[in-house]
DNA sequence: CGGGACCTTGATTATCTTCAATGCTAGTGG
DNA sequence: CCACTAGCATTGAAGATAATCAAGGTCCCG
């Protein structure tokens, strides 16, 4: 059955299915209908505006293949990326009704990386497809929850540990989607765009990715990064409680 | 029909209408069902675990009076308060999925303040509660807003422009819930408490509340903060950009 | 009066930003 | 093929911002 799939619907549908696939049991029948309820994909390169007023509810954008962001501007310049998008993920400016009738976005979204998208249908929770509405609604708590692990990232953490729990984060989520394997993972993001999400300047997220170098918690070249020590990176996360 | 309202009913129930009111036209008939279907109250003192694990679906514990937070407890030591929670407001520690199946909390809401709670019943969609069902879920999405700005706030803005920010949010949240006036607000919060909040040591959060006393932006005294001049506060939330 | 919770202070150190260059690499047009 | 450019990574120096350490101080309460 698995061979049946055509090869171009397995290219851009890949990482949005063994996502979904993750979070609640699948049969091939709720992956035809992901494929089949597909809205066309479209294309963009790096730093497009994708999407800019609040979106529209029940029919997620997914994100196919490349990266993409919520960023916030400020005034003078300053912008923080609220979250990161990766291959497979909901699209989700976050919507502000501070004003009551309006809803608002409070970020635009933007590609971080030449990306594909497409619409995706929410399935109505007939019977016939209730695992494949369960995997949606996972994925839409895992959002959230990933914004409650960053507040407290740039709350509690040093720049050293934002670093290696991003890291973490990432790969857990992209090696979710199928995107990466065990020992490393494509990383597209620029230093500022890492600066950028991670709440410190460009000239500050270089020397800590250099320190995590030279410490052997990290190699990376040309968009991928490679993990060495996964148990020593996931340590970095945390204070280092030497002598008490 | 306002002057048939039980003294009791009115007292603990009041934030908890004003603010759902205040997100949808609701009539007296809305109102009632809210005040029939409330849960016996709960009374609590300050910093009591009031929500362990995830919360139950369906049954949104509600926050009558006093203060609460969602937190995060670092092996170190080290904490982090996710999201503060004001009268009216609905309490939610987040819920991780990270490991597939069992839901887990990734924080606990515990009172900041002395509270009374009540689990709340979100009304079925039927025509006649529409107004009150749209009012939850504008109050679900205000919160979920409010974690997007807190990501802005801690990873872009210095301790002072956080603290401006923050006092004028809860400002905001307590006017609508008829808790606050126009010139200031109660504010039980310890400076530990907001340090935690805000991502900054207590020395610092002292020091910056401070400078903000002695700039004339604020006035506290005894669980109390007067705004004496909003604009100039809610200046303080951007960075002055004098001669270009 | 003693204790505890909270606020405040000064001194010191660490972390992080800003400013101003300098290199590096890939793409572009001559 | 070679300047030329643009975007990104890197460096050093200087300074601001915030954390840490260690005391005091105040207030309330038993």
């Amino acid at each position: 059955m698995d061979a049946k799939r055509s090869l171009e619907a397995e290219g851009w549908s890949a990482p949005l299915e063994a996502g979904l696939a993750s979070w609640s049991p699948l049969r091939e029948a709720h992956l035809m209908f992901v494929r089949r309820t597909l809205g066309p994909v479209q294309t963009h390169t790096v730093d497009e505006t994708v999407v800019q007023g609040p979106r529209e509810e029940g029919k997620p954008v997914i994100i196919a293949s490349g990266w993409a962001a919520a960023v916030a501007h400020l005034e003078d310049g300053r912008r923080q990326i609220v979250s990161l998008f990766v291959p497979g993920d909901v699209l989700d400016p976050g919507q502000d009704l501070q004003n009551g009738v309006e809803p608002q976005a409070l970020t635009t979204v933007r590609t971080m990386d030449a990306a594909t998208l497409a619409a995706a249908l929410d399935a109505e929770p007939n019977a016939a497809l209730r695992p494949l509405s369960q995997a949606w609604a996972s994925a839409r708590r895992d959002a959230q929850c990933r914004l409650v692990r960053h507040v407290v990232r740039l709350g509690r953490l040093s720049a050293h540990e934002r670093t290696a729990d991003l890291f973490l984060e990432l790969h857990r989520r992209l090696r979710r989607a199928g995107v990466a394997d065990e020992r490393g993972m494509p990383l597209p993001l620029t230093q500022e765009m890492m600066a950028d999400h991670l709440g410190l300047s460009v000239v500050h997220m270089n020397r800590t990715l250099q320190q995590l170098r030279r410490d052997g918690l990290i190699a990376n070249r040309a968009g991928h990064v490679v993990f060495p020590d996964i148990a020593r990176l996931s340590a970095a996360t945390r204070r280092t409680e030497s002598a008490g």
